[in-house]
DNA sequence: ATATAAGTTAAAGTTTACTTTAAGTCAAGC
DNA sequence: GCTTGACTTAAAGTAAACTTTAACTTATAT
């Protein structure tokens, strides 16, 4: 199978442009011409699923392109690009925990703003928050008070 | 306890112009001044902190921003709030569930340049993977193949 | 044969989120 | 009284990652 320039970016849900820029930083090695004109094989997609996922976790174009220019000078290296997953790993880590963090911010406030909805202000949350102790503890999540806003 | 600019810039590991940047875009509403000069106080590491998980998420300033007048217009905008709340807990989801897998995706980048390493070529590594079933099984991840660099 | 659609490049433009600069204010220490 | 250091604002500058534009080529359908 092979694809166009713009079945690629309707596939990869990006602007065609977007796939030249790539290309021009030197982020899709080794694509197919015809006629001067892009054609994508299947060996292309796998190397853009990881492409994608290193987008996904904010790896800037200038590190990823590293990464390729590595991968492009054969097994002498293999460490570099070793260190370099195992680098973005712990990274990708990081990230998740951070949002799990958020996560639970955002629990928080969705059980502020329950409470207030259903006593039709604000200023209840806080006396509610206040009273806990009296109330079933698992109807408040356990970082209440930590508010604002 | 109050905080001048530079300390809270410390605190959050950001350039104190960031937080004037912030200031004047709407981010950090109600700052104490002291003739002119920013004070901190506690309630505001409060918004700080959320302020701080919005980031992390990568909330446009333009969206935290329409929050934080949302919250300034007090109870006639908790409905909107809530669901932006909502909107933006779907949003962690999400994010976490692509890191996920694109973590899966590092794993296996990892297996691939071990193997590789130990063989001394990336050329071995396709031949293991294709040989896999006479391995132990659980030696290569399950999404072997995926490859490509 | 010719119009259309989809591709091409190089270069300029856009957006977002800061960051830096320049010029000025102000309280504290010498 | 004067320097120093930390703050202030408004405005210009920067960096990253696209996105748009303009001029051009090429295969396909009429």
């Amino acid at each position: 199978m092979s694809y166009s320039i713009q079945e690629v970016a309707d596939m990869m849900n990006v602007n065609a442009s977007t796939l030249r820029y790539y290309d021009a930083e030197g982020l899709l090695p080794d694509i197919k011409r015809v006629n001067g004109k892009r054609v994508f094989e299947d060996k292309d997609f796998k190397w853009l699923r990881v492409l994608n996922c290193m987008k996904n976790i904010h790896m800037p174009v200038k590190k990823i392109r590293e990464y390729v220019a590595l991968a492009q000078q054969g097994d002498a290296t293999l460490q570099k690009r070793y260190d370099m997953i195992l680098e973005q790993k712990k990274n990708i880590e990081d990230q998740i925990k951070e949002l799990q963090n958020c996560y639970k911010e955002f629990e928080y406030k969705e059980w502020y703003y329950k409470t207030a909805l259903a006593a039709g202000t604000e200023k209840a949350v806080e006396n509610i928050a206040l009273e806990a102790p009296t109330l079933e503890i698992d109807q408040i999540p356990e970082n209440y008070g930590k508010g604002g806003f």
